[in-house]
DNA sequence: ACGCGGCGTATTAACGATAATACTAAGAGC
DNA sequence: GCTCTTAGTATTATCGTTAATACGCCGCGT
């Protein structure tokens, strides 16, 4: 901490008048004449004062401080949410603190115990897995504002998300629409009990007639450009044919494409890619990816009007309500249609 | 905050200890026998107790909080930096308080302000220009604690940071011994007063004795990708020629990658490109990016030993010291000399 | 048997603010 | 002239914790 603030007793000894009346003229209070403000004020100027949050806090049972907990930052959407979080509460006077689990149940519970501690008003989770969400619904449960940014409509908790599942639906639905009959699966979530993507892939087929191989699905193993590389290689290397993958986001694609470019495989004549997330580095990628927007910032304003609501009620908090945004489609050149000899 | 918690007092009345004896006896005195403790122990377990830290920081005068301040989230160089900060800083038991500036000098100085009224016992600030570090050298004047993420040896403000001008000079270098003689440079940050990359350019040019054209040196007005792709597009609007380009970031370098492959330019042949950071997008991107290394586990982890000591210090600060370290080029194809006709 | 040390626990005072209430003049009303 | 407001300021309690000090009691030494 600073090492010798002024606090109001400075203030008070300097102007001679007392504590009280020198908190009550800084805030504006209309039981002080101007003189005496003026006089506290520039006092108060001169000494550089700044009110101590953490006596301000403690006194008035509220930090005006809200919890952020991500699963990583190597996501760019995730990134962006971050921002916009940060951004939208730091206007509304509040601090974010913050904090990734790295999708690691442990360590997010124990920064949400940290979080607690620190009497923050509310948390935003992403949380790891859509299974284990105890140790959240717990805090719910003694009526602890959380909000989470994933949806589950059976979890009993708040959250505002994309919708998933109707994202992968359209993606899926896109591929099979231009003629695909074999769409590889890229993707690791499932595997942490986060299988609204799947759903969605699943779904698709299943609406338009298809039954998809479930050997064409596969687990990255990671959610970077390499682990996108990888699993590329690995479907390949089954010597399944396919002629579409659907990543479940944008850096797995951008793997996928790389592997492509570097097999002299044409995208999206001989492998058409459909990522998620909507990320820039895939719209200006050699072959632009085609994939499902993310709407950061409707996720962002909705997550946080809904915490501000939760903060709000004074007794118990009202019953969990689950946002979904209706995702978007994407066409780009990956998964252009008039570069495809079927369909 | 959460409504009615268990506090000491809670945990005394139910056990019919004082609030001292259960504060002591969670904290493990020894003074305490280890029935009284046990019995203490169990019922703030089963009253779910945990400190008010709020209450522990104003009596300890210390927050164990750290401010980070960012420009922005876009570049994933900046993310890993703030991952790798609250990773660190929280094994130390430390929270980190999160914001960006958006390169936005009164947005920068009021989030500083915003963090010194919550009392973080110090501050890690990646500023916007290192041209106006005023604000921040009073807060050093006055004994705070804050080091910089960029480095200016003459601030007065302790860093920890790449030598920029060092990796500039590297990039630069590598190509002119390439046989490039004339390299376009793209970098908006020294009309920001960050000078540092324009000036290595610029040094390698005058010590392998070439003299840059001024009007190859452009601001690209942002730092997406899309930035990059325009500045590309502006710079051969200009029918000036030249045969390589440096670009002060990896979403620069790969924005003009993507000008490059739309407008038939062959990578590295036609134009060599290198960029700046070393992010996985340029790793992974077509034509692998060359770049320079961003160091980011060292620089994250002087950064905070720098921090700790500051804050371990109890009256003055000693003497400001800027460590800087030593980038690495990164040779890939976009740049790689077996590519090219000339040199 | 009587003081003395030390053990176990309680009391009191901080930390820096806010909030409720109490006091003290000066001016208004009759 | 005397109470009665009321404006201006001070006093005191409180938030939840830690820290310094005080207190009572038991066993021990002599």
């Amino acid at each position: 901490m600073a090492k010798s603030v002024a606090r109001l007793k400075d203030i008070a000894a300097q102007t001679g008048f007392s504590v009280n009346t020198v908190s009550l003229a800084l805030r504006g209070s209309s039981r002080i004449p101007d003189e005496t403000r003026s006089v506290i004020l520039q006092t108060a100027e001169r000494m550089n004062y700044l009110p101590n949050q953490v006596a301000q806090s403690l006194v008035r049972r509220e930090t005006r401080s809200i919890g952020l907990i991500l699963t990583d930052l190597k996501n760019p959407v995730l990134t962006a949410v971050a921002q916009a979080v940060e951004r939208e509460l730091s206007k509304r006077g509040y601090t974010t603190l913050f904090a990734t689990s790295n999708n690691h149940l442990a360590r997010e519970a124990e920064m949400i115990e940290t979080f607690r501690a620190r009497r923050a008003d509310g948390m935003l989770v992403f949380p790891c897995t859509h299974r284990q969400l105890d140790h959240i619904r717990v805090l719910r449960n003694r009526n602890y504002p959380v909000v989470l940014l994933v949806g589950d409509p059976d979890a009993g908790i708040d959250a505002v998300c994309m919708d998933e599942r109707a994202g992968a639906f359209k993606a899926a639905a896109h591929l099979i629409n231009n003629g695909h009959r074999r769409i590889a699966l890229i993707d690791g979530a499932s595997l942490l009990g986060n299988t609204e993507k799947q759903e969605g892939y699943l779904r698709a087929h299943a609406q338009l007639g298809l039954t998809p191989d479930p050997k064409l699905m596969l687990d990255p193993k990671g959610n970077s450009v390499a682990a996108g590389f990888w699993a590329m290689d690995e479907l390949r290397g089954r010597k399944l044919n396919f002629s579409a993958v659907f990543a479940s986001n944008d850096s797995l694609a951008l793997g996928v494409l790389r592997y492509c470019a570097k097999h002299g495989l044409r995208v999206p004549e001989d492998v058409a890619i459909v990522g998620f997330d909507n990320i820039e580095f895939g719209e200006f990628a050699v072959t632009p990816i085609s994939t499902i927007n993310y709407d950061v910032a409707s996720v962002t304003k909705l997550a946080i009007e809904r915490m501000l609501e939760l903060i709000g009620v004074a007794g118990e908090l009202p019953e969990a309500r689950v946002t979904q945004v209706e995702p978007e489609l994407v066409v780009r050149e990956s998964s252009n249609q008039r570069y495809l000899a079927i369909g």
